[in-house]
DNA sequence: TGGTTATCTGAACGCACGTTCAGATCAAGC
DNA sequence: GCTTGATCTGAACGTGCGTTCAGATAACCA
């Protein structure tokens, strides 16, 4: 006797986060044009028809987890106390930034991957958020540039360089390996103000 | 009266750079998995069956390609001299880096996106060659550090450190724009100074 | 318990993919 | 100028793609 249709169990409350984590994980490994509908849907144990229940094609599914990543990020961001001296705001700024890449990095490396296959108005969107985060390490550099404790001939390029800097941590960390998440933490923090020092 | 088969002035010496350069361009814009043979074809103006005259299929093309620039990148770092105390080492060594990819920014960004489309072994390959430019850095950096002029507490991790920062310029850096290669160069190379100083 | 809605299957659609190959045409050397 | 080999065309192959949808079944609610 086949089972034709609803399957048993079936809720779109669990069904949802994973075809999201699914096509997560699969765009990070193999890229977003080369995950199929078929093999997302695999993963989750459904039919590629079902997808559609959850998304109404493939690309918003992909722009769909950058915004929420973008979103992610700048909401954790808000919720740092974010007051005081230029030195202890670039300091929290290190800090946050690596432990939120390390946590997701998945997230982190579609984010920087796949944003050339966005549509133009969805890249116009996630660009934007990210300009917005950028703006924010710019802005602390700039402010400690202004009370002499910092020295950076270029606060944008500044910024820019930190980020990549700070980003490039989830090409090489393994959790479980030579050093714990704080020591990382520590061994950029140093490098970062010595950078940007007066 | 139709144009049947070989067409006028058609040379492997023309066309066979003309398909590696229209991969090139095609890979760093939209993918290795969103480009099709066909379409590499269309560029170079040319049917796709004849694609297969210069590359025996689609992962050796890609690989070629990625190879190349590693060799070209190894090849022209050993042209320079690298002798001289840390301190001047490091400066020409970022001053290269620079350079170097700011020239071919198409092959440094697929080299670091398309990684994942590589079969296993060809992974390896690459892999190995980018350890070894690496290790080099990491070595300028100990050198540094036995000197007394550098401080670093982690020489491998200062050095992927350092080169995700140079790396990043690919990202922003538009010719014609507010800042000169010379004018980059420097910004970079005052900020890796301080980072890595005693 | 019965009716309604949410969820999924299975099949189908047209299309594009990577690759192969026989045959046609051009370039080059004698 | 003819022959030979290099180069390309055009068609074809099987496969897998994103997406749609009618119908089947499970979950939910009154």
């Amino acid at each position: 006797m086949a089972r034709m249709a609803r399957t048993q169990g079936s809720h779109s409350e669990i069904t949802g986060p994973r075809v999201r984590e699914a096509a997560l994980q699969l765009f990070a490994k193999h890229g977003y044009a080369a995950v199929s509908m078929r093999r997302i849907a695999s993963e989750v144990g459904v039919q590629a028809g079902a997808l559609y229940n959850y998304t109404p094609d493939k690309q918003a599914l992909l722009f769909s987890l950058l915004r929420g990543h973008m979103d992610d990020l700048l909401a954790a961001r808000a919720e740092l106390r974010d007051a005081g001296g230029a030195l202890v705001r670039l300091e929290r700024f290190v800090r946050f930034h690596i432990a939120f890449h390390l946590e997701r990095p998945e997230a982190v490396f579609i984010s920087y991957m796949e944003l050339r296959n966005l549509e133009p108005e969805n890249f116009a969107v996630i660009e934007g958020l990210r300009r917005e985060y950028e703006g924010q390490l710019e802005a602390i550099l700039r402010q400690g540039a202004a009370e002499g404790v910092f020295d950076v001939s270029d606060a944008k390029i500044a910024a820019l360089a930190v980020i990549a800097m700070l980003t490039g941590v989830t090409t090489w960390y393994r959790s479980g390996g030579r050093l714990s998440v704080p020591e990382v933490q520590q061994i950029y923090w140093t490098m970062v103000r010595k950078a940007v020092a007066a």
